[in-house]
RNA sequence: CGUGCAUAGUGG
């Protein structure tokens, strides 16, 4: 029995999933699944997401019917999958029926909106997790943030600014570059400067983000001159 | 009962 979990893992990590559900569906050690070898079965489905919905569901039947659905790897794990094998409709249905939803659960839930092309609803979500939801974490902020922008609602993220300075978030990575890319999406350059300056890590992604505002901008001298100082450019 | 393993976020 840990050995039935450790074999589908590993078979999961090789990226088998065929083989691996093979396992899960003939096995009569059925029962013995546990919930973490779930979570291994639907990042493969994630992995493979262009074809993977089906397997997706046929896994959700399985632990729908263990009760695992109480686990909130598992469940958070699920709405995920749905959500980035293409089917929103499914991720939102689970979100909506989860047991527990935690700050990961809401999180993933305004991504999936904001991937889908949906920023309204994925703001939307944001507002009703500040009411009857936990309080957002890095995560929300580096999910919410490319939302604002896209929504061009520049007061909102800059209150969101001001919560993440006070919360000490302004120092992730993810933040910072959804920061930057925030102020740059609004037109606001002198502040996306300013939280790049500040940044005590500068990524691919930093850099990337400030020099295609600068050619978006048509100042081709400010991008290549940043260009230059880009530390490890390939 | 204890242990190990397993879930979400940023630009193009």
């Amino acid at each position: 029995n840990f050995n039935i979990n450790n074999d589908i893992r590993s078979l999961c990590r090789q990226g088998h999933l065929k083989e691996a559900l093979s396992i899960l569906n003939n096995n009569a050690h059925y029962n013995s699944i546990d919930s973490s070898t779930y979570v291994s079965l639907l990042q493969v489905c994630i992995q493979n997401k262009s074809n993977a919905l089906p397997y997706a569901k046929l896994i959700h039947a399985h632990i729908h019917l263990k009760g695992f659905m109480f686990n909130k790897s598992v469940g958070n794990t699920l709405v995920n999958v749905y959500a980035k094998c293409g089917s929103l409709a499914e991720a939102q249905k689970v979100f909506e029926k989860m047991p527990y939803r935690d700050v990961c659960s809401w999180s993933i839930m305004i991504s999936a909106y904001s991937t889908h092309g949906l920023p309204k609803e994925a703001l939307e979500l944001f507002h009703q997790m500040r009411k009857i939801g936990p309080k957002p974490n890095h995560f929300t902020f580096a999910s919410i943030l490319p939302v604002c922008a896209s929504l061009g609602c520049l007061e909102e993220g800059m209150q969101i600014h001001e919560e993440i300075k006070g919360l000490g978030f302004e120092r992730d990575q993810f933040v910072g570059n959804a920061l930057v890319d925030f102020y740059a999406k609004c037109g606001n350059l002198e502040d996306a400067c300013k939280v790049f300056d500040k940044m005590p890590r500068r990524d691919k992604v930093s850099w990337t983000i400030l020099i295609r505002v600068y050619f978006q901008k048509g100042c081709i001298r400010e991008a290549l001159e940043l260009f230059g100082k880009m530390p490890q450019r390939d």
